[in-house]
DNA sequence: AAATAGATTTCGTCC
DNA sequence: GGACGAAGTCTATTT
């Protein structure tokens, strides 16, 4: 583990290397600019950014605003150090895609290395995946009768979310979005019930159902243009469907 | 600007303190937990991690593996430091939407501020934006005789990309991808024609035509099935249509 | 390895 | 502020 301040440029080179080498979270913070070459192509004015290299080589160049980092490269990325007319580059290439981010600090006014032996899990709710669950355990959230029999069913347009019957037997294809749908989730519908119509016989019946906490309203457009349903559904709280007090029995 | 090895917990409180308040790049790492709250839910046990928080109130959690992080907070979000039970406490929290993101460090084995005065651009080329521009100064590229009249050409489904003639004077609608495009480009364009046809007249002719280096085979399939169009156009190269080698004049 | 769709997607842009 | 679509999207899952 090193933490240095302002180093000269061999010790930093010196200590990104040992950081590297060791599998170490290392960063590199200070004056740099950046270029990138691959899937498209970019390039970094100078200014202050910290570089994020991971055990894994994934490499991170953050700048000081916003959650996505202004250069990277993936995991499976080779780095290099080296220094060149009193700049630090930081250099990482990877194959397939080919593609490479060369990082060139000015001014390094920073380098530190942290191992990082121990391993965490993770978990999250609250997915889309949890919402379908929730669906199949209590299958009249969508319509009473409803009747589930299949998930990930194959078409000929790709998997759907959920496939099964309504209360007269006719096919229904149901997708779920977790938050509010736009045109796309009305488009995946959409090609999956045409798909499932010809796939079952041409001319078959096939309802087409869109479970979300809500739609916009080019969405409920396209639906309507369609003749494709819409049933609101989130994850707390009951279904606002049929407007916010629950009066009545 | 400081960096700090194996910090007692006081030290550490007040040295990210300080370094949020002087709006610089702080980063914590050591072994921690975390639990995110918000539009989902997730929690990581413990394990060995890195939290970079950044002048403009983003905080990234990350593991030693991967691009993205392990739990984060986005830009506008107000952070606190405290210390509990021998624990170090750095908690994010912002409104619409509510979230909260608390990061409990078991062991905190570095913190470091650093100032980020210096502002730095970036420039991005190789875009699907880019492509449409060549798309627009060679509208050969799609075919002999196209020619655009609008980009963004609004319809009841969205914003086409290319809306235009062709030579026989038919409505042609072209939409582009920068790469390999699959079944959701696909229900896109289906989409957009869809919408122009009837928005120009009910019945009216129009084509739809996918640009794009390549399209999958469903991609492939649902053209045909709709009876759309497919150009092969990549950035570099000629379009790849008619087989490789550009024998001929 | 390719394809397909979800994601706490994030991010820009336009209405 | 919402909506819509692009992104060097990334990531997991399945074929």
């Amino acid at each position: 583990m090193t933490a240095i301040v302002d180093p000269d440029l061999g010790t930093a080179r010196a200590a990104v290397r040992g950081g590297l080498a060791a599998g170490a979270f290392v960063t590199v913070a200070g004056v740099c600019t950046a270029t990138y070459e691959g899937r498209a192509a970019s390039h970094l004015g100078a200014g202050d950014r910290l570089l994020l290299c991971k055990p894994d080589g994934t490499g991170l160049v953050h700048g000081p605003e916003g959650r996505t980092p202004v250069n990277w490269l993936p995991g499976d990325s080779d780095w290099s150090v080296d220094i060149d007319e009193e700049v630090l580059t930081v250099a990482g290439e990877r194959d397939r895609p080919a593609e490479t981010l060369a990082v060139r600090f000015e001014q390094v006014r920073q380098v530190t290395t942290v191992e990082a032996p121990v391993r965490g899990d993770r978990e999250v709710s609250g997915t889309e995946s949890d919402l379908r669950e929730r669906l199949l355990a209590d299958p009249s959230l969508v319509e009473p009768g409803f009747r589930p029999l299949a998930t990930e069913r194959e078409t000929p347009a790709g998997p759907v979310d959920v496939y099964g019957e309504d209360a007269d037997g006719t096919a229904v294809v149901v997708e779920v979005k977790r938050r509010r749908a736009g045109p796309d989730a009305v488009g995946q519908l959409a090609r999956y019930v045409d798909a499932l119509a010809t796939d079952l016989h041409a001319g078959a019946a096939v309802r087409g159902i869109l479970v979300a906490p809500a739609v916009t309203d080019r969405a409920r457009e396209l639906l309507a243009d369609r003749g494709l349903e819409f049933v609101p559904l989130a994850f707390d709280g009951d279904p606002p469907g049929t407007d916010g007090d629950a009066t009545g029995s």
